[in-house]
Parts: structure tokens; sequence; C-alpha cells
DNA sequence: AGCACGCCGACT
DNA sequence: GTCGGCGTGCTC
């Protein structure tokens, strides 16, 4: 090992002093970019990726443009250490990111990041050695080696490896020929990780309404320029087969494509839906990505070897090429938004990337958000609705059941309007679905002597008895501990008391009805990955009469013989403080009973509810555009919704690190006497921005619905205006907080 | 965000 | 006598 003299007095001995100085986002929570020397001889534009020093280290920045703020003291300059070799963030994304740090109230540095969370893909990947075959004669021909020059003679350039196992014979072989000078060493550019999806493979026969569907984006991609759709159509109604259709017409173009779907949506089984269309697999980006394939993704879609990515939020961030089509599926997906350092939600900003880039985005949902539905009513988004299912699968029938009219049983909890239709079902050999989002036997276990509850010991939440594990557990923090046989406040013996409903508790109910059926629970602490994946196959072979499960059953899963779907209780969810509790539980439950019916077969959904005449209206106050939206609650959302006065919205705090829907949640559980929440102003925005933009001083206004839908008309009253013009009065009153 | 410096408790 | 907790402060 040698040294030279600067690897002894480091700076010191550089004599190049630095022509000119550039910003650079630096990984780090500065206001600002900071300023870095450019050794002579270093090309930086703006958008290159570069190594400097930082401190005692060396962080990886990207040369930004605009004006330095200040001059910093030449003391303090640095000079770049490095400029690497890839394509530099081109000016829409640099747009990107500094509209993202604005509007997020993020540091720039922060949100650069996200675009280069890649260690070591800057560099190019490095060339791989390759043989080619030079024409000599071998002194001997063995059978070993006349197959592998029978393979090589094609002249094309092989991997060692890969033409010993192409021939079946060990790389010694290889190495032998290259001895005499029959192979030269070529170098090959690193092989593509994904082949490039092709439009033509194998289109889909779209036919009435989503042919007009994929009529409508393919002619906004072969347009260009920014749009937003939002395309909203019920389980199964072929929503992925009609954006195909712009993702092809995308790729004729030669323009890529960013497919965002929650983490849990990216399964092995959409990625095969992919390839069957277009012959390929997409390029994947998510979380638990090998370090290594990660930056080939990251390169290959810079260099736009990578045609068509799918992935999670963070894909948002990829530096692409040339993209020319975002797709956001699921886009209600809480999954989409992040919560930690920089606050934002993918599909939002989604809309803000494809607007930089003057691009279509296609939103995509069976259930959308509520900010999207104001977006699409307003007009904003282009609204394209796909009423019915493909093929002869029709949607279940749902029905309520008004559970003071129709009570269960002493010490039950089915309807018998639920156990007369699962016994019609079982008569006909077809499956039903009894969903409860509550798993183990009961919620809450007390004493029935001195009323002692079963709380936990580290948070507080009931203890959740688990019979089928002899346990009660906390569902909050994870604690458990075997189920105890006495109170342990008085001590008497056999007197605990169950609660309320598990699923476990349901499936006991089951059994005593119909002993004859196959019953099953289907709940995440069953077991296993394993063990559900052979459950649900099982399901499918019609192994099971009965299924009884928590929320894991909403997704994805196909039960081609189910056709009744009963949930057991469907106003749960809609009690806690989640100001958006309504329109999760409508996501949730369209999900569930969207499993019914999919193979043709006649289907139904009972929904149990002892809530049925709650009063109906769902205001819905959102919206950068500020528009003040209310609308009845459609037949369809009537059935699976009970029917509730919730209004979703509202507000306030002087947190300006959390968004205002963040706060508005935290503030509805610290206070249950809240009725109303509004948010005013973008959901999802900081508190600072909507305070600082939209001038709101807004707090809780009343503690009945009825105070709330007062001050929704009132504020309806005043027509969509924007939000920034109107002032609201603040409403405190400290009592409500109690 | 990292990482260093810096000042007070339980241990080889 | 040291190792190590995390509280402030700085990075072009």
């Amino acid at each position: 090992m040698s040294f030279e003299p600067s690897d002894l007095f480091g700076p010191l001995a550089k004599a190049e002093p630095a022509t000119r100085t550039v910003p650079v986002l630096v990984p780090m929570p500065a206001p600002g970019p900071y300023s870095y020397g450019v050794p002579a001889g270093m090309a930086v534009v703006p958008g290159s990726i570069v190594q400097v020093p930082l401190g005692p280290r060396k962080v990886i920045g990207v040369v930004w443009d605009g004006e330095e703020a200040g001059k910093v003291e030449a003391a303090k300059l640095r000079p770049i250490e490095k400029l690497f070799d890839c394509p530099p963030l081109d000016e829409a994304m640099r747009r990107f990111i500094d509209w993202v740090a604005a509007y997020t109230l993020s540091p720039p540095g922060l949100v650069a990041r996200m675009a280069m969370r890649t260690p070591a893909a800057f560099d190019p990947e490095p060339m791989i050695e390759g043989l080619r075959f030079t024409g000599h004669e071998p002194d001997k021909l063995t059978p070993a080696r006349r197959k592998v020059l029978e393979l090589s003679s094609d002249g094309l350039s092989w991997t060692k490896s890969g033409l010993a196992h192409a021939a079946g014979v060990s790389t010694s072989v290889i190495d032998g020929l290259a001895k005499q000078g029959l192979f030269e060493t070529v170098f090959l550019p690193p092989p593509p990780l994904v082949a490039k999806p092709d439009p033509d493979y194998a289109p889909h026969r779209l036919a009435g309404p989503q042919e007009d569907a994929a009529e409508v984006i393919v002619d906004d991609v072969k347009a260009g320029g920014f749009s937003v759709s939002l395309i909203d159509g019920v389980t199964g109604s072929g929503k992925t087969e009609v954006y195909f259709e712009a993702i092809a017409e995308t790729l004729k173009q030669g323009r890529q494509v960013l497919i965002l779907l929650p983490e849990i949506a990216l399964t092995t089984a959409f990625l095969e839906r992919f390839h069957d269309r277009f012959g390929a697999k997409p390029g994947e980006w998510h979380s638990d990505l090998a370090t290594r394939t990660r930056e080939k993704v990251w390169r290959q879609t810079a260099t736009g070897d990578i045609r068509v990515v799918a992935g999670a939020r963070s894909a948002l961030f990829l530096p692409f090429e040339d993209l020319g089509l975002i797709i956001v599926d699921e886009e209600h997906d809480p999954a989409f938004k992040q919560e930690d350092r920089v606050f934002y939600n993918a599909r939002d900003m989604a809309v803000v990337r494809a607007h930089i880039a003057k691009i279509p985005v296609v939103l995509v949902s069976a259930t959308p958000s509520v900010e999207s539905q104001v977006n699409s009513y307003s007009g904003r988004y282009k609204r394209i609705h796909l009423p019915t299912r493909f093929a002869d699968a029709a949607m279940p029938d749902l029905h309520l059941i008004d559970m003071r009219r129709h009570p269960p049983e002493k010490g039950g909890f089915l309807s018998p309007l639920m156990l007369r239709a699962m016994a019609k079902t079982l008569e006909k050999k077809e499956q039903s679905l009894l969903f409860l989002n509550r798993r183990g036997y009961a919620p809450l276990t007390l004493c029935r002597v001195c009323g002692h509850r079963f709380q936990c010991p580290q948070c507080s939440s009931w203890l959740v008895e688990h019979r089928f594990r002899g346990q009660i557990q906390c569902h909050q923090c994870g604690y458990a501990e075997p189920t105890p046989q006495a109170c342990p406040e008085c001590g008497t013996l056999d007197h605990l008391v169950a609660c309320g409903p598990g699923v476990e508790r349901i499936a006991e109910e089951v059994e005593k009805h119909f002993p004859e059926a196959r019953t099953l629970v289907l709940s995440s602490d069953m077991g296993g990955v394993k063990r559900l994946r052979l459950e649900l196959e099982a399901i499918a072979k019609g192994e099971a009469d009965i299924i009884i499960g928590t929320q894991l059953v909403a997704k994805g899963h196909n039960f081609p013989l189910m056709t009744l779907v009963g949930i057991v209780d469907a106003d749960i969810g809609l009690a806690n403080g989640d100001p958006r509790a309504a329109e999760r539980t409508f996501q949730l439950l369209s999900q569930v009973t969207g499993r019914a019916g999919r193979t043709g077969l006649k289907s139904h959904g009972l929904l149990q509810t002892y809530q049925p005449q709650h009063p109906v209206m769902m205001a819905i106050v959102s919206g950068d555009a500020g528009a003040f939206y209310e609308r009845e609650i459609t037949e369809r959302e009537r059935a699976v919704l009970p029917p509730y006065g919730r209004l979703v919205s509202m507000i306030v705090s002087a947190d300006n690190r959390i968004d205002a829907e963040t706060h508005a949640r935290q503030l509805r559980m610290a206070a249950p006497a809240v009725t109303g929440i509004a948010i005013l102003g973008p959901a999802e925005a900081p508190l600072a921005l909507i305070r600082g933009r939209h001038r709101f001083r807004l707090l809780i206004h009343g503690r009945k619905t009825s105070d709330m839908q007062a001050f929704v008309r009132t504020m309806l009253e005043r027509g969509p205006k924007p939000v920034r013009s109107i002032q609201v009065q603040v409403d405190v009153d400290p009592q409500s907080f109690l």
C-alpha cells in the first residue's frame, strides 16, 4: 500500500482552488441548500448527483438551482468530492421536490433524499464479463467441448456460467478452451432487470362501460398534457383492465408509466396479471426490496431501461427518464399517506407530479376517498364511473337487519333473519361468510360480583379474551396473560363474564346452530401466512361451509362459492373517535360484501345494525379548492353503511408539524364529547400551512350533531367559494374537552 | 438526520 | 477509577 502526501495532510495538500460555488441539497433538515465549491474540471449542472463532505462524514447531495441564499465564509466552504456518473434529476423532478417541500413544510433536503435512497445506485452498474468464440480450433474435441462449441459458434457473447449451464458442463471445460484462445473476453452491459412490456401482447376485449371508460383515458394519453381522472367502479368491474389500456397507449408513445399501489396490493397476483397483458413484468419498487435490486430499479428507471414501475408510495420519487402516465390504484387507501419525517399523501403528490410533468394521472378505487369524490363532483377531476360488474357477475343484494326488531336470542349475537339466510345457503351447498372485525372471543371481561374490568396494565385498553389460546390479550400493545379464573379485585371464583362478541364467540354460536356445517375461523392470530393460504385454498375448493372472519377476508381473495355475506356488527367502528370512521366503515364493508357473487351466483349481503334510523347526512368539508360539498348517501351506501349522521370534517391547532387530519384524529380521541370535526383546507397539509394560507382560526363547534349540521349549513349557504376567503369564528368551549 | 462533545450514574 | 446514558449544537 502506498501513501500520497495528501493522505497525511488532507485538504492542505490540495492545490486547486475552487473556481465557483453551487447550491447543493444535502440530506439534512436545513432550510435550504448549502454552498459547495466546484473543483476545476468538474462539470456539474443542476440535478447532478454528487458526494460532498458534511461535518465529519460524506453524504450524497444533489446540485440545486436558484440563487444561493447568502455567502458562506470562505473558511467554511468545502469542495464537492465526486460527481456520480448517472443522469441528473431533471427540471420537473427538481420543481416537484421543491413543491413537496413547500407544501409539506419539510426541509427540501429531506424530500430530495427520498428521491435518492439508494446508497450505491449512482455509479453505472459494472459491465459483465462475457466470452465470445474466436473461431479457433481446440487441440482435442471431447463431448463436453463439442456441446460448448455448438452453442457458442453462434457468434454471440455468453457469460461463462450461462454457457456452462446451457451446455450442461462445468465451467472448467470453458476455462480449458479459453486457455487455448478459443474465447475472447468481451464486456457486456448488465442485463435489464425486466423485459420491455409489449402494449399489443394480449389486449383485453373490453365492452360496454369498460370500453367507454378506457376510451376516455386513452384519449387523455393521446392528447397529452395534465389531466386527472377518477375511475370509480365496484369490485369486479374491470378497473384494472381499463387502466391497462391507458398504459398500453403510453407505452406505444414510448413513454414510461408509474403504477402506485398500497404495499399490500403489490402482490405476485398483480404482477402476473400485468405480465398476462403485456408479456413482461413491471419493475417493482417497495420497502423490502434487496439493496442490490433496489439500486438496479432506481438506475434503470433513470436510464429508461425500465418502462413501467409498479410500486408503493415511495416510487413516486423515482427519477423517471420520461414519465408519461401515473396510475394510483386503491387511491383511498390510507397506506398512501406517510406520517414520519416528511408527511405526505402519495395520491395527492402524484397529482402534483403529473401537473408539473404535464401528463395524465388516473386515480382508481371502488370506494373513493372523500377528497377525490369532492374533486370529481366539483369537476376538478374527471369522473369515470363503472356501474356494473364484468360478465354475468352481479353485486350482492344488500339488506339491513334492524336488530331492535329482530333481536338475537339470549346470549347470542346473530339475528334470526341472519340464521335463516345461513340455513338456506347451507341447504343450497353454497358458502356463507360472517364478518366481524374483532379478534378473539370477547372484547371485554368483567367480574359479575364487584364489577372489575380487565384492563391492560401498560396502556389501559380492555384485555381481550382469546379462548382458543387461553389468554387475555391487549390488542393495543401486545400484552398477554393466561385467562384468570378468579377476579383479581375481589377474589371471587368463576364469576367472570365475557361481554360482547369476537370471531371465536360467533364461531361458537354458529357451531351450536349448525353442528353439521364445516365452520372455519379466519383471523390474523390463528396461525401464520402459510396456514392462511392453505385455508383460503380449502375454502375455494368448497371444503368449508361457513367462514367467520376478521378484516383479513376483506382484501383480494376470491371465494367462488360464496353467496352470503353477513356483517355481524355493521356499526362497529363508527363509534370510535376517528373523523374518517364513516368513510372507513363504508370502504371496509364494501370490500367485504364485494367478495360475494363474483362467479355469477345469486348472492346476498345482510348487515346487522342497532342504529338504522340515524339521521342521514354526510357532509364533506374539504379541499384546497375549498368547495363545501354535501350529498345524500346513495342507495348502495345506505345499505352498506348504517346511515349515520356523522359529519366528516374539521380543524385546528397550534402544532405545525402534524397535518390537519392527524390532528383532528388526536383531538377527537382526546375529546370524545366532540361530535363533529371538519377539516377546512387540505386535509393532509400541515396545519401551519392551512392557517397561513387560509387564515384559519377554527375550533370545535358544538357537541351535538345538530350543532354541527347547523354550522355546516351556514357554510354551505355561502356556496362553493374558495376556503381561503372564508373567515371562521372560533367557538371554543373548554368544557367540551373534558 | 447524523454525529460529536459533554456532563452525571453503575460497574469491569 | 472507567463505560455509557441522552441533552445540546453544528454541519456549506
